[in-house]
DNA sequence: TTTGTTTTTCGATATTTTCCGATATATACT
DNA sequence: AGTATATATCGGAAAATATCGAAAAACAAA
């Protein structure tokens, strides 16, 4: 097997995770911190970031550091691959994926340090959320 | 979890693996039989068979049967999701892909009845090929 | 029904992946 | 320096997946 393929195989192990897969798609909606995405997808930070780790990998994500906080986004239209392209407009339609979006939108309306001093005392699953 | 989001989950799943994507990328080029594909890739025919399991449950191929033989090939391009359509563009491009269809030329060529009982007797791994 | 041929399923093992608490690292502020 | 906060990495047990020969099943032809 040539590295093409191999890369190939890679990249779509990346999304066949519900939790990347979550990560993906959401953040089509605009870049989030590690913490954000933490709170609005309800799990731990480092399953996140782990998440995040692999979709770097896969070049579906890059990073943007600000401060103590990583802000993360989906790679630019431009340098979207047809596989990538597909893959978020189908995601998109998804029901769990439009409501994780809203649930965003809520998260990003707190002061960054609250939702992010938050998630960092949470005992993982099954927590209560910010707004509780 | 919903069951959409379950769903393309597996779906990616699916592709998420280098046989069942070459497979996949094989019959973009045209339909083939269980035995064709396993000349053609150099793999156990049970192998081949678990792979298109896999395709089938997904929702990417279809199969015809004729006589003792099952041809498969992609679902028709109408019914094709943009997550279909974007990795059969990327993976089309990759070298592992066209090789795998000039030698899928060379098998059809050969009668399929020759094919299919040599595959059968063949010892898995590194065996010879028909045309050998 | 018996035989031959193609495909699927099974069995068993090896390998990989998932998951998350605990810990380490990195950065900011005093 | 020390403290606080955000993120990354580690550990390692449980779960999922891969692999392929062998056996079973499906089907055609005799």
């Amino acid at each position: 097997m040539t590295d093409d393929l191999r890369v190939l195989v890679e990249r779509l192990k990346a999304v066949s995770h519900p939790l990347r897969l979550r990560v993906l798609a959401l953040l089509e909606a605009g870049e989030l911190c590690v913490c954000q995405i933490a709170e609005t997808l309800e799990v731990p930070q480092s399953s996140v970031s782990e998440a995040l780790k692999e979709l770097r990998r896969a070049g579906f994500v890059v990073e943007r550091k600000e401060g103590r906080w990583v802000f993360v986004s989906v790679v630019p239209k431009k340098q979207a691959t047809p596989l990538l392209k597909g893959l978020l407009a189908e995601a998109g339609t998804l029901l769990d994926i439009q409501q994780d979006r809203v649930r965003a939108r809520e998260v990003k309306d707190l002061a960054i340090q609250v939702v992010c001093s938050k998630v960092q005392k949470a005992p993982s699953a099954n927590r209560e959320a910010v707004r509780a």
